[in-house]
RNA sequence: GCCCGGAUGGUGGAAUUGGUAGACACGUCAGACUUAAAAUCUGAUGGCCGUAAGGCCGUGCGGGUUCAAUUCCCGCUCCGGGUACCA
């Protein structure tokens, strides 16, 4: 029989698709297990072959569990609001909507023809308004409550303000940014003189006005309104991701970016700093990935320390957070961030100028430029503060490397310990005090973290850890700094100016904003998906009429953002239908938490924190009983493509081929992939593929070929070096394209995609295909049982250990050594093969399943067990090594203990030759494994 | 800059707990079949020296620990990801 993929896969699709096999019910009977995979926001290139990998090994285990008594919940959906929608509905005027569903259709149909096990009657997309209203059910339950510091979890809003009228905010500790009064408009407050610092008594709350009421509860709720820095551009009239911006323009356009401070809604995810951190622990996650949530939140403990103003600025106070007290006698000098508020009261007339330069320019770099810049910059103000231990007069400067978001938006400056306040001070030639024993500061830095401080009054002598303990104590006593802890963490930006995202359940009244509530807030229809001309987000085009849901003043304008949708996703699957809840308790509690979920770790500090923040945020609720959503994860590699360019001479419309590229200036152009076959460039398909090259001319090779250059590098619509699996599937079959795609490697390692191998594993299954056909209903042999059994064994160990690639290489052992044996083969003894196939080969699999006499379909099939009755082996092959050199190989009987192998290993002549009369020094038998001789 | 990964033949990779480096595939070469080609099958295939037996070198680079290191430790190089509004 042929390999006929083809009407194999699509006769085993529909049998599935109509007998429902892989919709799931909540069943009591049988364990769970809730496999998961990335939500994949649907772009217009469709799936690229680097999607599917995360969702076949998903799939791949979901199967493996199914075969194993599992009751496997494996759903799929879609990410679907973004801006890649957006700008084609900017640049062509076409609804996002209508882009988004088409895109999604592509995206449904590609992945139904790799035959993946998802339970499709499940599938979720985030622009939905039945999903989306429950997104913002969310953001509404979080605008209505607070984090209560004291039992460490949110609670609703009502209970702060019952506690405010019975006793201000005395008796209570909610999370709120550190000095949270100086947020307030005091004009709000005339009765809070210019002292206040935060306290207020129930009196003081009942005589607050309305507004003045709203704005004590915006400091408390979880999610609010506040002011930050975002990357504004008013040429685009729209806020800039770090990475649209290049030097201080628009990626787009080349525009002038800014600095600019905007109302913006926030989540207070550092509420749950403490927890975010801890609750890594129980998670079967990498180390690195937990590593890298815990350095995202950047807890770390040390002191703040006030410095005083002197001269001009005194009456001014600066704080600084720092880890290291220890090294406070070793302060030199301040260092503000250019946006800091003090700034101003620093600078000395005759600096003035000099100091709004730098302002202005720092306020064109990105927060990620600034901290990638090498340079030294920066300017001393001419004001001066007053060390708190010394007295002394210490200069303030403002500098790039100071981040206005990141602790105060200040530091004491360390010379001798810190890089780069040695290197400042070396380039302002500023004083570096020498506070450790025996070590020249002015030639180097010190990292020794043992080094013995000198110099330090009281902390003479001591070193790092005696002394932090000791200089915190010398703050608090003199009243000039406390112990603190200090988060990187900072709260999340809730607002974006865009279009395609979800609305936010919110109007205001009198500049109050109010929670819309019982009712979906659904996208007004707009003229124009740009920002208004006054720069507003493009929601405000509608006009109250478009509005399907309008009420109060006016209708908050901004959306949300991206991961807004993507934050609880799980969750809905598990009741994807339900109207009246987000999700019903008892499905929640049936499904649990995750338990395997593959994604890429570029989500690491993004998606993953916002979820389990969410997650935490919904247990605090009582609306589910878990409070972290992914057991166990998974970090699939990226799949990189390889792209090919060519190489235009500048300013002509000639082009050169890679060879000759050198002898003449060019300019490297991305080209279509699909041009490009072992790297010729396919000439005519290349002046048809863009009206800009028709005309194009060639310097090419002697034999009139064209060579094209390449790289690997990441598989993106704008490389034209996407590879879709949909040619690969016609070609070679969806069982094929997902045994390859296993094959390739580890999944956990990025690679790059190269079709090269395909064959090779297309050649697999058609062995294991014929193998299969031309076995018989006879009994199986001794040997092919041993082979079989040693197949369950090593496909089982590695689908455990999640090793997806070595268990095709298992698989393709096992065809080779039982087509070797060339006696017959039989039905009942290849049973159980086909059961291993099925995970990886689904449809194949169900066809073979047919030919040795299954019952019923191969993916209800039990998950076959080895018995270790075939698996014994009764000879060991012993390595037997010279002074760790392998020399000879000795077959012993398995039985042969240690000390029998090393007489006889000594006995044989071999020894004594490779040994040629030299003494014995020593000799190491390891049971089963190897011997060797020390000489 | 900072944080996190990775590097093994011509290529993708294997070696699970420190114990035979290169499994399994691709590619290449040779052979069989064929008038020929394709397909298929068989064999060889890390490098160097050697007719062979065999030897030396070899897991990004430089050191170290060990009877034994791709694996553990120290110091580098290069590549990739993230860096708070790409998803």
């Amino acid at each position: 029989m042929e390999y006929d993929f083809r009407s194999i896969e699509k006769h085993w699709q529909e049998v599935w698709s109509q007998k429902k096999s892989y919709q799931v019910k909540e069943a009591k009977d049988k364990p769970k297990f809730y496999a998961l995979d990335m939500f994949p926001y649907p772009s217009g290139a469709g799936l690229h072959v680097g999607h599917p990998l995360g969702y076949i090994a998903s799939d791949v285990i979901s199967r493996y569990k199914r075969h194993c008594g599992f009751n496997v919940l494996h759903p799929m959906g879609f990410d679907s609001f973004g801006l890649p929608a957006e700008q084609y509905a900017i640049a062509t005027g076409q609804h996002p909507a209508i882009t988004t569903e088409t895109n999604i259709s592509r995206y449904r149909n590609q992945m139904k023809q790799i035959g993946f096990s998802f339970d499709w009657s499940r599938e979720v997309m985030t622009s939905d308004p039945t999903y989306y209203r429950w997104t913002q059910w969310i953001f509404g339950k979080l605008f209505e409550s607070w984090y209560d510091v004291e039992s460490g979890g949110a609670q609703p809003l009502q209970t702060l303000i019952d506690a405010f009228e019975k006793n201000g905010n005395y008796a209570i500790e909610a999370a709120c940014d550190e000095g949270w009064w100086k947020n307030l408009d005091l004009e709000l407050f005339p009765h809070f003189g210019k002292h206040f610092e935060g306290d207020f008594t129930a009196t003081d709350w009942k005589s607050m006005s309305p507004k003045a009421k709203n704005a004590v509860l915006m400091q408390f709720r979880l999610a609010y309104l506040a002011d930050s820095e975002v990357n504004w551009c008013p040429e685009l009239g729209t806020v800039l991701a770090n990475d649209e911006v290049k030097d201080g323009l628009s990626e787009r356009g080349g525009h002038p970016v800014e600095r600019k401070r905007m109302r913006q809604w926030m989540m207070r995810i550092t509420a749950y700093s403490d927890r975010l951190v801890d609750g890594l622990d129980d998670l079967n996650w990498t180390e690195s990935i937990k590593e890298a949530q815990k350095n995202w939140v950047g807890r770390s403990e040390g002191a703040s320390v006030s410095f005083q103003g002197s001269g001009q600025a005194s009456g001014c106070t600066v704080d600084v957070f720092t880890t290291r007290p220890d090294t406070l006698y070793g302060v030199s000098f301040v260092v503000l961030a250019p946006e800091h508020k003090l700034v101003n009261a620093f600078t000395s007339d005759e600096k003035l100028g000099e100091v709004n330069q730098y302002v202005l320019t720092a306020s064109k770099k990105s927060e990620r430029e600034r901290q990638g810049e090498k340079s030294i910059s920066g300017v001393e103000l001419g004001g001066h503060v007053v060390h708190p231990l010394t007295g002394n007069n210490i200069p303030v400067y403002i500098s790039d490397y100071v981040l206005a978001g990141y602790g105060t938006g200040a530091i004491m400056a360390v010379p001798s310990g810190d890089e780069r306040d040695w290197k400042f001070a070396k380039y302002f030639k500023i004083d570096i005090p020498s506070i450790f024993q025996g070590h020249d500061s002015d030639a180097a830095v010190s990292s020794d973290e043992k080094a013995v401080l000198q110099n330090s009054e009281e902390l003479n002598g001591l070193r790092k850890l005696e002394a932090i303990p000791k200089a915190l104590n010398l703050l608090e006593s003199t009243g000039c700094g406390e112990r603190k802890i200090n988060y990187r963490l900072r709260d999340a930006v809730f607002s974006r100016q865009r279009y395609w995202g979800e609305p936010f359940p919110i109007c205001y009244e009198n500049d109050i904003p109010r929670l819309i509530e019982n009712e979906t807030v659904t996208l007004p229809a707009v003229d124009e998906y740009l920002p208004t001309a006054g720069g507003e987000p493009p929601l405000a085009r509608a006009r109250r009429e478009d509005w399907p849901v309008f009420q109060g003043d006016r209708m908050e304008t901004n959306t949300m953002p991206g991961w807004a949708g993507s934050s609880w996703y799980f969750l809905r699957y598990m009741d994807p239908h339900n109207e009246t809840e987000f999700c019903a308790r008892e499905k929640s509690d049936y499904w649990g938490q995750v338990d395997l979920y593959v994604g890429g770790a570029e989500h690491t500090t993004g998606h993953l924190l916002y979820s389990r923040f969410w997650t935490k945020f919904l247990f605090d609720l009582d609306k589910i009983s878990f409070d972290e959503p992914f057991k166990t994860m998974i970090n699939q590699g990226m799949i990189l493509g390889r792209s090919s360019f060519v190489y235009r001479v500048q300013g002509t419309s000639t082009f050169v081929t890679y060879e000759q590229r050198e002898a003449h200036k060019t300019q490297r152009l991305h080209v279509d992939v699909s041009l490009v076959e072992n790297d010729k460039l396919n000439i005519a398909g290349f002046k048809s593929w863009r009206a800009e090259f028709e005309h194009a001319e060639f310097i090419t090779c002697p034999d009139g070929t064209y060579t094209c250059g390449h790289e690997v590098e990441k598989m993106s619509k704008s490389k034209y070096n996407v590879q879709t699996p949909d040619e690969l599937v016609e070609k070679y079959g969806a069982d094929t394209l997902r045994c390859y795609e296993m094959f390739l490697g580890p999944l956990t390692q990025s690679k790059p995609w190269d079709t090269q191998g395909i064959s090779g594993v297309h050649n697999f299954l058609r062995k294991f295909s014929k193998l299969v056909v031309g076995s018989e209903n006879c009994e199986a042999s001794k040997p092919e049982l041993k082979i079989v059994h040693k197949t369950i064994e090593k496909v089982t160990s590695d689908l455990e250990r999640h090793a997806f690639n070595t268990v095709v290489s298992a698989l393709m052992i096992a065809v080779n050594d039982l087509n070797n044996l060339k006696s017959v083969k039989s039905h009942v003894g290849l049973r159980p093969l086909v059961t291993l196939l099925s995970p990886y080969a689904p449809h194949l699999a169900e066809e073979l399943w047919k030919v040795v006499g299954g019952m019923g379909l191969v993916i209800d099939s039990a998950w076959p067990k080895a018995e270790k009755s075939h698996l014994v082996e009764d000879e060991v092959s012993y390595p037997v090594s010279f002074n760790g050199k392998v020399r000879f190989k000795l077959t012993l009987p398995a039985s042969t203990n240690k000390v029998e192998v090393e007489s006889i290993v000594l006995a044989d002549e071999r020894t004594l030759q490779q040994l040629n009369g030299k003494e014995i020094k020593k000799v190491i038998v390891v049971p089963g494994r190897i011997v060797n001789i020390v000489s």
